[in-house]
DNA sequence: TCCCCTCGAGTTCA
DNA sequence: CTCGAGGGGA
């Protein structure tokens, strides 16, 4: 700043002038940006305006005025969170940890977009930072909102939090598309979180368990202005919707955000094949603890942003981006105990209880040790020293018994044959891993499973629901089946009486379930938790049925008839023999049919829009792709087909819509001509897919 | 009949 | 997030 001594040459009287000046200054800074929505200066004054405050506070600690910038926020304290709608999902990605792993993905990568074996392509690779990854949108270059990643495609909107942070520009610094997303990672340093801590301790507060809590917790706060006290770094390094496209190429990108005013991380590099991906995760791993800040692994996405996009998604992961980790971090403890919990459907799952141990900076002490086979296999018993391990996810699970130090005494583990609450018979059918509780409608572990699940995000999704109020309600009789849930409005005053709750959250609670009462066919199968019928299963069977009475009309009738009308259950394609058994023994039980009536008298259950109403002309449509195609290879084809909704397959018959001809098309296309099959070139199929 | 992919059901800790 | 089973195509 010019015009100003250097921090050094000032004197204690002219310092506290200054920060007077200064608070006030950015006081009204503040307001204008934040209240008035229209900032006076520039983010690069207003920033080196903060930046001397700051420097000058350092210097003089003893100076900081109680009305300091460093202590408030102009923005005014957010109400909850709303959620907001990603414009494009936010990606998951999947894992290497090896070697000959990613050489495996390279070689996915190359027969996908129908390249040499030997053909090298240039990858970004970037450091992954254990943060929080956020989305950012900015509209004619002014921050608008952001939002954390959420499940996805829907997170929370931290918008007034992410003003907090310095590193974050609030406009974009020359030209850029009117509309863009930016992701990025929010994250703190090591350091930062250490004296986070210790401040944390002498306040008698909280302790967080590593960095990425901290950084998630500091965000994460109701009152932006602590956030804003917290010291936040963020890197930027994805896109996601853009109405302009910004570069060719993933390090172009990069450089364009470096442009634009955002922190990238500098260590992330162009590298031109897999030679210097190796050398780079070698050089990383090396570096790994000098760093700043946490890292567990390397990204690396593929440069060219054409191949991204043909390269596309396989489910939620792209097949352009993959990470790379380093190897999980291990603890070793004690095993005390095994536990045996009571699934939903009944599933017997032995749970590990381990001597609390640090494993990656989090304190585990419950590990999953998924079934019977599993404890057998390792050899797992009770006393046992075991290794504990977690990996790039974040659930623990045992390694390996350390049988030298394995104390006297101990026995192989008996696994239960009974359920240990209700006593039940537990059965493992032949071929199956899992052993289940034979209890079903009696069994009083299944209900309050159920219950929770019907509650449930995806299912009902009742705010403040939760497994412990469910649970709670449950044994003390407040419900018993679902249709008690929209009964409890009679009881509000009683559940106001309840110890934790009041007046004002029995009152929510209710609001919440009232909410619910009109609720989609799909939700509303899926909250029944049919056995084998999730999410997706209750979608096809709403989409197929229409309406929850036609539906039940069905079922009922395919429950009398038996096999005949099994049959036409497993005419809906994705519904299986299995899955067709798991409904009918559904509706088979009376009192599963009791609770259906209940529910129909208490709730609004909306018809599901008829099936294949997408908007793509191929969407429902059966293609084959034959010949050699020019402009994809056929498995980029085939992706995109069914990304549009078309469905795919490799031989011609009678229920083929499309034949689409490469070049030296042989037999299919013969076929296709003798059974009147409509043939396409790949120019036309283009065109009809809507692809250039 | 086999293989590949998707879906369901399970779980940890803050 | 992982594992196992189901579904569907080869």
């Amino acid at each position: 700043m010019s015009g100003r001594p250097p921090v050094e040459e000032l004197t204690p009287a002219a310092a506290a002038a200054e920060l007077a000046d200064l608070a006030a200054e950015i006081a009204r800074l503040d307001a204008a940006y934040y209240q008035d929505d229209a900032p006076e200066v520039t983010d690069a004054v207003y920033d080196a305006r903060r930046a001397r405050n700051n420097a000058i506070e350092a210097r003089f600690p003893d100076l900081v005025r109680a009305d300091s910038p460093t202590r408030r926020l102009g923005a005014a304290p957010a109400a909850g969170f709303a959620r907001r709608r990603h414009l494009q999902p936010m990606l998951s990605l999947g894992n290497v940890f090896s070697e000959a792993d990613f050489a495996e993905f390279c070689a996915r990568v190359r027969r996908f977009l129908g390249l040499a074996e030997d053909a090298a392509f240039a990858f970004v690779g970037e450091p992954k930072i254990d943060g929080l990854s956020i989305s950012l949108t900015y509209e004619h270059g002014s921050f608008v909102h952001g939002a954390t990643r959420g499940d996805g495609s829907e997170g929370e909107d931290v918008t007034a939090n992410l003003r907090a942070l310095a590193s974050l520009p609030k406009r974009l610094a020359g030209a850029a598309p009117a509309l863009i997303e930016i992701r990025g990672e929010v994250f703190m340093t090591k350091a930062d979180f250490l004296a986070l801590n210790a401040e944390q301790e002498r306040a008698g507060r909280k302790l967080f368990a590593n960095p990425r809590n901290a950084a998630a917790g500091s965000l994460r706060q109701l009152d932006a202005s602590i956030t804003a006290g917290r010291k936040l770094g963020f890197f930027a390094y994805a896109m996601g919707e853009t109405s302009a496209p910004v570069a060719a190429t993933h390090a172009e990108y990069l450089a364009r955000l470096g442009a634009w005013g955002f922190a990238v991380n500098p260590l992330s590099r162009r590298l031109k094949g897999e030679g210097e991906v190796l050398a780079f995760q070698a050089e990383m791993a090396a570096r790994r603890a000098a760093l700043a800040y946490d890292i567990d692994g390397v990204v690396y996405k593929i440069d060219d942003l054409a191949w991204q996009r043909r390269l596309g998604f396989a489910g939620r992961d792209p097949r352009w981006a993959i990470a790379w980790k380093f190897p999980a971090e291990r603890a070793e403890t004690r095993l005390e105990d095994i536990r045996i919990q009571v699934g939903r459907t009944g599933a017997l799952t032995p749970v590990a209880v381990l001597q609390p141990v640090n494993v990656g900076g989090v304190l585990v002490s419950r590990a999953s040790l998924h079934n019977e086979d599993e404890i057998a296999r390792k050899d797992i018993r009770i006393g046992d020293a075991v290794v504990v391990e977690r990996a790039g996810d974040v659930i623990p699970r045992i390694v390996a018994v350390i049988v030298a130090k394995r104390p006297p005494g101990t026995a192989p583990f008996a696994f239960p044959t009974h359920c240990p609450v209700c006593g039940s018979h537990a059965v493992r059918p032949a071929g199956e891993a899992v052993r289940r509780c034979t209890g079903g409608l009696i069994c009083p572990a299944q209900a309050v499973e159920r219950l929770i699940h019907f509650c449930a995000r995806g299912a009902f999704d009742i705010e403040g629901m939760g497994e412990k109020t469910v649970a709670e309600f449950y044994e003390d009789g407040l419900i018993h089946g679902p249709g008690d849930i929209f009964r409890l409005a009679a009881r509000e005053a009683e559940i106001a009486a309840r110890e934790g709750w009041g007046e004002v959250s029995a009152r929510k609670l209710i609001a919440a379930i009232a909410a619910r009462r009109r609720i989609p066919l799909a939700r509303f199968i899926f909250a029944l938790g049919i056995r084998r019928v999730g999410e997706t299963t209750a979608k096809l069977l709403a989409r197929h049925y229409g309406s929850f009475s036609h539906w039940r009309a069905e079922m009922n009738a395919a429950q009398i008839m038996g096999s005949e009308a099994r049959s036409t259950l497993g005419n809906i394609l994705g519904i299986g023999p299995a899955i067709a058994e798991a409904l009918v023994d559904f509706f088979a039980e009376g009192r599963n049919r009791a609770v259906l009536d209940d529910l129909a008298g208490l709730l609004e259950i909306e018809d599901a829009e008829a099936a294949g109403a997408a908007q793509s002309p191929i969407a429902g449509k059966l293609v084959v792709f034959t010949g050699s195609l020019t402009t994809m290879s056929r498995a980029e084809a085939k992706a995109r087909a069914e990304a549009l909704g078309a469905r795919v397959t490799d031989s011609v018959s009678r229920r083929t819509d499309y034949v689409v001809l490469g070049a030296e098309a042989g037999s299919k296309a013969r076929r296709a001509a003798e059974l009147g099959v409509t043939t396409l070139s790949e120019a036309e199929w283009r065109a009809l897919a809507g692809m250039d």
